[in-house]
DNA sequence: AACTAATACATGTATATACACGTATTGTAA
DNA sequence: TTACAATACGTGTATATACATGTATTAGTT
């Protein structure tokens, strides 16, 4: 795949060649650094799918999570714990979505500090396309099994196990 | 670990608890978000350690790049070929790192159209100081053997497989 | 009931990401 | 040799990240 990128065109698959290293301290170094390249690659490859419909990675993220629990409203907080990047500035996020008309925000009866959050019909279709392609992107560009990807799974929740 | 978020407290292993989903298409998809996920805890705990010093994670792999050829001057497309993100906006990385005086940059000789850029003395010194904290953080995080970190490698390289 | 702490979220700032574009320099071709 | 394309990198813009702070509301304490 080449990849635009600012100053490169970028067409590579070992992390080798990947950032231009060849010595690594250890094998567990190498695997810190393969995460994070890999994360990177996954999100461009998304991204790029996702800029069709005008949407980016976060903002596909939390529209995610509304459909998860639609049509019952969520709270701000309650989509924020449940980003997959924890520092998300999910107000600001929101604040896209409502321009776009792909969200609603109202205050909650119940707790009046609460803002809470509903998709719109047109939401729902943005998402629903969206969704569609990004799985066919997603099976095409992961070519490993179910079973690897459980191993995949089982090693990287090793990896956070000190989570202290 | 308590990572202190602008919302949320967390204290999590498991993906299920940390992104708080149980339902996934395919353990593919549990992957790809596994990737995800364990990245952003990675810059994470990464960050916390290089904030001592004053250093954010993209500036330290600069500093770190440029480690690796000096006392070589480096142009700045080589570095950002080494970037792990690649969109990463280089030259505005270096202006931060040359405000605070870590390192240098001059007018390439051979090709004027070329940055050169330098370790100062202090960079030098703040690059070792971070780097021997973040490799015992590193150690001390990542509670994973040689054999299983390159299994980690040859899957994460599998996945990418299809860069096409 | 009044006071204080905690919670929810909006907003502000510095930096980074992703990408487009402008300017200077070099390489290449008519 | 003059034009034109390519390259290098700085700069501008919108969004995101990371974090601090302000404001309104609720919960808890005396």
């Amino acid at each position: 795949m080449e990849i635009k990128c600012t100053y490169i065109y970028i067409c590579i698959v070992k992390l080798e060649q990947a950032i231009q290293s060849t010595k690594f301290k250890s094998e567990v170094q190498k695997a810190g650094l393969n995460i994070l390249y890999t994360a990177w690659w996954l999100k461009t490859v998304m991204s790029r799918e996702l800029k069709e419909f005008g949407l980016t990675h976060e903002q596909y993220n939390v529209l995610r999570i509304l459909k998860g629990k639609h049509p019952e409203l969520m709270c701000v907080k309650d989509i924020a714990c449940r980003m997959i990047e924890k520092s998300s500035n999910v107000p600001r996020i929101i604040d896209r979505l409502e321009i776009k008309k792909l969200v609603k925000r109202a205050t909650s009866e119940a707790d009046k500090r609460e803002t809470v959050i509903s998709l719109t019909q047109s939401g729902i279709a943005v998402l629903e396309a969206s969704t569609k392609q990004l799985n066919a992107v997603y099976d095409d560009i992961m070519p490993i099994s179910e079973e690897e990807a459980s191993s995949i799974n089982d090693l990287l929740e090793k990896v956070r196990e000190k989570e202290n």
